[in-house]
DNA sequence: CACATATATAGAACACGTTCTACTCTTGAG
DNA sequence: CTCAAGAGTAGAACGTGTTCTATATATGTG
């Protein structure tokens, strides 16, 4: 057994620490900082493939060991940084009133809001979503974060700050369409505007049990 | 170039050529069946990891080379093996009188069947789903195809042999629910009656635009 | 039959994720 | 200050997906 370093986001309330995150001494949040960066302005250049452990580790300035040492693998590493991307919305989230009507009008404006935001960045959102898909059981707690903060900005645009059980069933099936169809859009197997249909249909029905209003 | 051998199932309709299936000699059908159920085999026994394209070029008797020429990728294979698998389920269902007072009950048998059918196999579910998800551009189609596969058994057991566009565009998110929801059996992340409990809300949601009777 | 061409084979070669080794640098306890 | 343990580094090494090369075998057409 390897010593453990900075490493793994556990944090058994599913709150984030204050604001500063996590443990490590300034210099480990700086390299696990820029371990991301690279990851990501790699992601953002040629997806997936371009994601290369080497690559990475050179672009952040730190040795491929080290890498290893934050990130136990490709996956995690591009879930990490995928929890990142979803973080910063949902602060900016927070800074922003959020319009519409109706709770499932808003549920649907930050949906679209995230989806455009990611099929602005085909390459990044293709690296992002096809680790987050692929990751297995190791991998399972770092998803399982993206989940919970999925499902925490649904219920934010929905003013369901406490969701009930129900509540969050069907956020999670929401986030599932939400993935899938962003699977679907970027292996181009959906155009946009069938995955904006398809999210309007799906949240409708699973929110409110019905379409067209 | 090189001059493409039995490979590709493009087949425009989506329907089944009669029952032979595709184009290919005896031998080539027969070396194709050995590659699948070899993929399958080891599969079973390891899951995604013990795929491995040596190992089925091994034990389906096959040179590597030969391997690749029948699919170009370790996804493509086991995406293809995922689609057998819906195939026969299908074929099975037809000889089946499927139970269900409503459309809606008859799909969530159907769904719970063939849930509990892969979850007889952990591993294999997990090669093949996982594949699925992880699957890029270049095997859009074989993807699609178990697409088609998932959406012709929902319609054929909501009796709606000629589904819809807004049908269609329904059993799409229920693929996607249930596919999502086995990824997050499969990497643990969900357990069975989890699994069984969304997959039952979502369809009576997304159907019926309710929920308990 | 004979040959041209498509397929199949064995195995080397290559790429990239991951692991390991040997060494150096930091850091904090005494 | 000293030094032991932890953290980082450079780079070799390994495993498995994928590609390439050289050769052999089928196959169908004159």
């Amino acid at each position: 057994m390897p010593p453990m370093p900075p490493q793994a986001t556990s944090n058994s309330t599913g709150m984030a620490t204050t604001s500063s995150e996590e443990l490590g001494s300034a210099a480990q949040r700086e390299r696990r900082k820029r371990i991301i960066d690279a990851t990501l302005a790699l992601a953002a250049k040629g997806g997936y493939d371009a994601v290369q452990m080497r690559a990475v580790a050179d672009k952040a300035d730190v040795a491929l060991g080290t890498l290893y040492r934050y990130f136990p693998s490709k996956v995690h590493l591009l879930v990490a940084g995928l929890s990142r991307e979803f973080q910063r919305a949902s602060e900016k989230l927070d800074r922003t009133k959020i319009p519409g009507d109706t709770p499932t009008d808003r549920l649907l404006f930050v949906l679209g809001r995230n989806t455009r935001m990611m099929q602005r960045d085909p390459h990044l959102t293709e690296a992002m979503v096809r680790a987050f898909m692929f990751a297995d059981t190791t991998a399972a707690a770092e998803v399982e974060q993206v989940g919970k903060l999925m499902e925490s900005m649904f219920a934010r645009a929905m003013g369901k700050e406490v969701p009930t059980e129900r509540d969050s069933v069907i956020f999670h099936m929401i986030a599932d369409v939400w993935m899938a169809n962003l699977v679907a859009w970027v292996t181009r197997r959906a155009s946009a505007t069938d995955v904006q249909h398809r999210l309007e249909l799906s949240v409708r029905l699973l929110l409110e049990g019905r379409d067209e209003d």
